[in-house]
DNA sequence: CTGAATTCTTGCAGTCACTGCACTAGAGTG
DNA sequence: CACTCTAGTGCAGTGACTGCAAGAATTCAG
């Protein structure tokens, strides 16, 4: 009987993992990402602080999971596209593909993504993404040994940006702060 | 006399400053972001480890205060930009003037660049912008009401992204693993 | 059904980034 | 030469995250 669980452990730890999920996003929510600590998490879904690091590896994971596993998905869809496609092109599609799924889990995406728009780690993405055209006219600049000029580098990343996003993000730019999001970011060999 | 540093004390800071940000690039250079400790910067500085953050918010911000800088720069800028642009392009307006600047700074920028491209918080950077193309799409589809179909919101950003970076982004993507960067990031309240 | 192999869960101790607080020494000021 | 202000430092503490090893539950052999 059962046969969709496999074993009594798979299950077990399926509901564990659904557990902290919810107990972390329930938290998050109340009391802000910062705000909440990880034994806050444990205590909540019911585990020792220890067991969480062994369903996420770390507490940003439990918001960006999801993600993860998608971005896995686009993985495989990745490997299907083309030989000859530009990898941009092979991007969207994977994408594209995952965001179909995404409509199948509204309401807890809604959520997450909430959760992400109040937590300062969205604002280092958005930075991160000005960084990012800025870094792709840095790598053209120091593949091209300095010799082009960097000022038109940049220029060109941001008018293909412009041209780009134009349609679809016009609301107003935050003003970059140079802040960004690290509150006590900790990184190991 | 020295009418160029003002009093002996800004001068000992910014001496101060240079000694980490040097000691911290070269020790990174050697060991790798992550396998550097504050506290061997501190040595390597000859301050106390207090101190450094008397100078820097994080670890993080010796390899990228300079964007910070010059993303403030970036501000002022913007301010000065005209009412009625589009926020990219004003963007690009500031970031290209900032890029002159870096022309003036080559040799201590492209050993940052080389840094953070040898850093995990790089391919984070990355995962980043994909997924800014992503949240962009969302946040459409969120405000939208989960109305317009999200696939079709996604395929159009990327659309865009496409057509925008296509001339400029060409080597091949890296494959997403989902890991992205994060090895313990802090955050608190 | 029972004992062994496997897999979890947990506690413990430790590392490291980062913070608030309080103290001291030295720079700027009159 | 006081007098103020501030930067450098030490100390104690928080919180994320890790390796290790013991103990409990699960699966598997026989």
């Amino acid at each position: 009987m059962d046969q969709g669980g496999a074993g009594l452990r798979e299950r077990k730890k399926e509901r564990i993992r659904e557990a902290i999920e919810m107990a972390a996003l329930d938290l998050f929510e109340q009391r802000g990402f910062d705000g909440t600590t990880l034994e806050d998490v444990a205590a909540a879904a019911d585990i020792a602080p220890r067991t969480f690091f062994h369903y996420f590896p770390s507490k940003e994971d439990v918001v960006l999971s999801d993600y993860g596993r998608r971005l896995g998905r686009i993985a495989e869809v990745l490997a299907d596209a083309p030989a000859g496609d530009p990898p941009v092109r092979a991007l969207r599609a994977a994408f594209s593909e995952v965001a179909r799924d995404y409509e199948d889990n509204r309401v807890i995406l809604l959520r997450r993504f909430r959760i992400m728009m109040g937590s300062p780690s969205v604002p280092r993405l958005i930075a991160g993404a000005a960084l990012a055209a800025m870094r792709t006219a840095l790598r053209l600049w120091v593949a091209d040994g300095g010799r082009t000029s960097l000022p038109e580098l940049v220029y060109r990343a941001f008018d293909t940006f412009e041209s780009g996003l134009a349609g679809i993000e016009d609301r107003p730019v935050p003003t970059p702060t140079g802040k960004a999001t690290r509150g006590k970011p900790r990184r190991r060999k």
